[in-house]
DNA sequence: CCAAGAAGTTGAACACGTTCAACACTGACT
DNA sequence: AGTCAGTGTTGAACGTGTTCAACTTCTTGG
């Protein structure tokens, strides 16, 4: 999930080892698909990629690792989808709500079992959270994304703002996807409701810095953040 | 942790059961102290417990359910600490920081394997999850308190607003718990921080309702709360 | 073409969480 | 005292993720 990092994994030397990985990504996949993650045990995995068990473990240091194969291909499916759209909306709404939609139409095959993708992501000491170092080069690709989205429309901030808002739209994007793994509606119709609700407001917010008063607050949101990181 | 839960796991029918309920969770404990969460075996917690494998399991359906036992320990003592501050105290600030910030101090000692604790609790489907039917009693319980800092304090809300807040403000809280897992500064020294430049900032934003724009957009959002709800 | 090292492969073995059938204790009612 | 149900106890056994030493295959430089 474009957010939830594309861990770098040692970076195969060879073809035929990348081919490997995509193959036993591919059958993991496959398994998930049909049984959810936990009921997939490696054994079946190795077995459907037709290997030894020692094998997969070859290319995967762990059954999680196996889920950065899946980061990976959503991230690149979500960058060419919000290519498009960003190259024809001009609205900061349209922009934004797009990226976020689109996300969550090539992530909806996935939901049933992103529970537990999700469940190893939150923790903070493992390699697929969103924070970690190893996803720092994914999240660094993310908020560029945000960037891109401000950089193109026609939302004007105060510069207070302006350098820690694609941060914040970042942060906003994970909390639609932590949104999005609780959320059982049908098709998860709430998660878009809740982006079609949520896009708005950030954009009246936005344009409600032209009030002094809402200035100075967004000038301590910024300070806040700055002062937070490092 | 107050937010996190406090499952209720089946009544014990005796007093016995209760006590040894008790002794396993400090063995659990105890342990987990020393070892972290992983480290420590289901084994050696029935060793350090005094009894068979087995019988822990009698006790406790999983290492997981072990947890529970936690939660309640450390519920308690936040909701007893929280009267002391809310007796005090009348401003919306010092109220709603007081009621975060010793929450703080009391999960500080586990905060070190906090995390794991936090990555079964993330799992939506987990009873732990602090969104589970499971779960509720202490989620309304967690979102009553929100609900006594706002009526002891001088915060007054627009009418649209006032029946959502108790209930942002507990998502607030579980945002704070959130980055307070991830937060590995000395002392949580951030997530302090954190507190400390957040709650001011939701006072002044709320006072800000008094501008009708902002009433308008305060009003939006309750109606987005409200059908993202059920 | 050969040797040697790198890359890839394998199944047995390990530790852990969890389950279970069998057994033991307790206490209340006849 | 005897029976019976409920409560508690036990360690062996199972399935799983992961490790590892031994082995085979491939690649490359001479």
């Amino acid at each position: 999930m474009t957010t939830l990092a594309a861990v770098p994994t040692p970076a195969p030397r060879t073809a035929k080892a990348e081919a490997t990985r995509a193959t036993i990504v591919a059958a993991a996949m496959r398994l998930f698909r049909e049984g959810g993650y936990d009921a997939t045990t490696m054994r079946a995995v190795a077995d459907e990629a037709g290997m030894s068990l020692g094998s997969a473990y070859y290319y995967f240091a762990s059954k999680e690792h196996l889920v950065q194969g899946f980061y990976d291909q959503l991230s690149a499916e979500h960058e060419a989808a919000v290519a498009e759209v960003l190259a024809a909306e001009t609205g900061f709404v349209e922009r934004y709500s797009g990226v976020l939609l689109r996300w969550i139409d090539l992530a909806a095959p996935y939901h049933e079992f992103a529970a537990t993708f999700f469940k190893n992501a939150a923790d903070p000491r493992s390699p697929l959270s969103p924070f970690s170092p190893e996803s720092q080069a994914a999240r660094e690709t993310s908020v560029g994304i945000q960037r891109e989205v401000l950089a193109g429309s026609d939302l004007k901030l105060p510069a207070a703002l302006r350098e820690e808002m694609p941060e914040l739209l970042w942060l906003l994007q994970m909390g639609v996807v932590l949104f999005w793994v609780y959320d059982s509606s049908e098709d998860q119709q709430r998660t878009r409701a809740l982006v079609r609700g949520v896009v708005p407001l950030v954009d009246r917010l936005a344009r409600l810095t032209r009030l002094p008063v809402v200035r100075g607050i967004a000038g301590d949101i910024a300070t806040l953040v700055r002062s937070l990181r490092g």
